[in-house]
DNA sequence: TCAAAAGTGTTAAGACTACACCCATGT
DNA sequence: ACATGGGTGTAGTCTTAACACTTTTGA
């Protein structure tokens, strides 16, 4: 089967920047191209818009298929476009970047991909296409967002402790915080509660656990101010 | 001359939501569609990607070839990518969105246009394709930006005044602002400079003008905080 | 009893908001 | 001389940032 048109076509993929937080650093999931080109390079996980599904449900499908990562929250990030960005024809990509909890993982490499893996922001291998160049643009929007939403939470499992996002939110911007403080803002913004249950961790106090208010199970951030 | 692919290929498209501000009123423009599908009604100027240049560029291109409007600040906006959203075939958009001074702008039709022409912002036709859609979310990013950068001062001709910026402001967001706190942020940001001259416009006390700093031509803005 | 992380208020500094009068010009 | 928009400073409020000790547990 073949399709023709009467003028040149472009390819229209997505690629996801999955973040997490493990071992204290930030991490993004990268997958080992099986095929040409690039074939054995790290790459974004990603691949071809089918052209019944919407670009958004690409970007899901895609994501389970190449790691088997689901429910996760998901945000359009920038759309590529320039020419000779893939070296096999016209490919223009809309990036997406997704963030997922520590916990729960259960990577599996997909058809595409020979294997995949996490790496840590700031040792990743040498990556195919302009991969690179998404990433970085993912990590300004990452952190710039973090700074006045709640989209932080978003890395926390159904179930977690202050100090653990504190953590989170130190590791990711770089940059210590005042624990009173930390705790203040966040509890003044209305949007975790506690369980009532208690996080028993080594030779020291056992910490309340708290988890996101409305049990809608849409996953909304809120912006602050 | 026909292009065949092994699959079906989407098409891709610009699409410019351009600002302008006129008679105390935020301003799109609108072309009126010449052919089909639509033919008739109003739609943001825009068109297809061609095989050899850069998204960026084909906004570029279609504004000026559209509407005669160039050296603009343009941003990527979102890229919109339902199936079904044109009735011809799959055409995936990559919107922008537009700012430019409120002078010096010589409309004229382009090719695939009947006629051009500012809309108020409260005050559209009933519209192609999504295009109200994605109207709406131009407007969401232009405001909720003017708020943390200094966008609003892309709008604004070589020289002006601060009454002119402070008009500006609240004719965007809508809310009245006080006139010294308004100049005391304004200047505080240290992007506009005197220019030495003033501009006399009626029975009152003439007003400084006002220019942007750093004359690099690059239209930067900076973000604020 | 010691080590380790959890939990908890107050104060000072800085940022933002509200507010009113004189100035320069054209008619 | 009067009407019109241009230009300017201060005081009060609110927000943000700095800071240290007690509590609970396991070893």
């Amino acid at each position: 089967m073949s399709y023709t048109y009467d003028y040149p076509h472009p390819s229209v993929t997505t690629d996801i920047v999955i973040f997490t937080v493990e071992d204290a650093t930030l991490k993004v999931l990268l997958i080992q191209r099986k095929g040409a080109p690039f074939k054995g390079r790290w790459a974004l996980p990603g691949g071809f818009v089918r052209i019944d599904e919407s670009v958004d449900d690409c970007a899901l499908r895609e994501l389970e298929e190449e790691t088997g990562i689901r429910d996760v929250y998901l945000e359009q990030l920038y759309t590529f476009g320039a020419p000779g960005r893939d070296p096999r024809e016209r490919v223009i990509s809309v990036a997406y970047f997704a963030l997922t909890p520590c916990q729960g993982l259960s990577l599996k490499a997909g058809t595409d991909a020979a294997a995949a893996a996490w790496y840590g922001i700031d040792d990743l291998p040498e990556l195919a296409f302009d991969h690179q160049g998404i990433i970085e643009k993912a990590r300004e929007r990452l952190t710039a967002k973090m700074e006045y939403s709640t989209l932080g939470l978003m890395f926390m499992p159904d179930e977690f402790t202050l100090s653990e996002v504190q953590n989170l939110y130190e590791i990711v911007s770089g940059q210590e915080r005042d624990k009173r403080n930390f705790r203040k803002w966040l509890l003044s913004l209305d949007v975790i509660e506690e369980t009532g249950n208690m996080k028993t961790a080594g030779a020291h106090r056992p910490a309340k656990l708290y988890r996101l208010k409305d049990t809608k199970d849409t996953k909304d951030i809120v912006i602050i101010r």
